[in-house]
DNA sequence: GAGGCTAATGTCAGCCACTGACAGTTGACA
DNA sequence: TGTCAACTGTCAGTGGCTGACATTAGCCTC
């Protein structure tokens, strides 16, 4: 049911109330778990605050964590996209940062179409605050970096499961991510502009010694204007 | 017939009938996963293999989860224990090592003596496969890695929050902990000596260079009898 | 060894997350 | 406009989990 892509407009009326409902029980969600904690929220409270039945709220969501990953579903949704979409050319590392900045680059728009961002970054610390929402993002985390594990080891023709460097370049870029976005969350600026430069910087701290070529064994051309990195 | 702590042996009797029920539920409880399912056991069904009471199983265990990490947590404990006691001559890394490898020489005969290796090792293998347990273990593991790495610091006289080298050491540790009990939970040798000494041949292959001393920036003298470090 | 203290347990009632079944409603489209 | 399919509400039920209270059973003292 319910495609959470917030980009492609949708179609026909019955789209449109659908993304309304969805978008509306996360907003609902987001703003029920950041003030008086999650647990102490129920989804009867949630369904009720956008007037649809606790049976409505589980037809759009497979239970009560997944409303509180939604926004974040669909920026790594967006990160993906972008990902699938670099030129071959380009070295592993170059490409993951490349996705990253184009995603961040139009993704604003969409989570604020949704929520507020300062909504989203209240979120974002009420997961980190909550056990049973830090377990679900940590299992998710992992999932997400076997999945982008997989699709650079097959960009790169490798075998993920022989060859230990897709899977130990994507946990330091991962790494590398997971620290910007929790200096994002302790800090003021809620900008999506901050976190996208926040993360720029920190990835230029990787540094080009992983980024050479994986086929041929030595270094690619640049494939971007100018590299990137400091250090 | 029940040694029941893992050290400290029961006092009264109405220790020793704790102890008993205690290690009943989690020998129950870990046969109906391992045989059914996690998702597809209900506590009801584990409370009426030992004759207790749901109310019963819940003033043992504060949830469903903590049951399947029972054995896992004795572990955890044990190992705590021996890295307390480790002499502050040691070097971090071979005070790690030092602590797992003594847990492990007695540890075995605790497991023992609540269920069979053999039924712990599939347990393990049922965690691992089971959404629910592999988030639930993803929370407990980043948990002992942060308390571990207090530890380390305290030890070296260190302040976790600034200097970076705990928090590293420990996260490769802790990798290499995970990737050898995977590698045991995977193979046919289901006894403790076994999974002592691939832990033993993992850790070996950190090698000395992170070993150094922390406090003076030089190497350390060898505490142990010969440096275990094959590379 | 009877009786009082207290920890351990059972029973019961109830909340909440989650699901299947079925019926009513409402866009979509001919 | 009428039919179809999708969306939604209602209802009943299961299972995880908790508080309250009564009951049982080790423990300890006299």
């Amino acid at each position: 049911m319910a495609t959470p892509m917030p980009h492609a407009a949708p179609t026909g009326l019955r789209e449109r109330k659908k993304q309304r409902t969805r978008d509306a029980l996360i907003r609902a969600a987001l703003e029920l778990f950041t003030e008086q904690g999650y647990e102490a929220t129920t989804i009867d409270e949630i369904a009720e605050a956008v007037d649809v039945s606790q049976r409505t709220y589980f037809r759009y969501f497979a239970n009560k964590e997944d409303v509180a990953f939604a926004v974040q579903t669909m920026v790594e949704a967006r990160f993906l996209d972008e990902l699938l979409a670099r030129p071959a050319t380009e070295a592993p590392l170059t490409a993951l940062r490349s996705a990253v900045m184009v995603a961040w680059d139009d993704i604003g728009s969409a989570i604020e179409s949704v929520i507020p961002v300062e909504l989203h970054m209240r979120s974002y610390r009420m997961i980190e605050s909550t056990p049973a929402l830090v377990a679900a993002h940590l299992r998710r985390s992992s999932e997400l970096e076997e999945e982008i594990a997989r699709l650079i080891a097959r960009r790169e023709g490798l075998d993920v499961d022989t060859d230990p460097r897709p899977r130990v370049l994507v946990a330091a870029f991962s790494g590398v991510m997971r620290v910007a976005g929790k200096v994002w969350g302790e800090g003021q600026d809620c900008t999506v502009a901050s976190i996208r430069e926040l993360t720029r910087s920190y990835l230029d701290h990787i540094g080009p010694a992983m980024d050479d070529d994986w086929r041929t064994g030595r270094e690619r051309p640049a494939a971007t204007s100018a590299t990137p990195y400091s250090l």
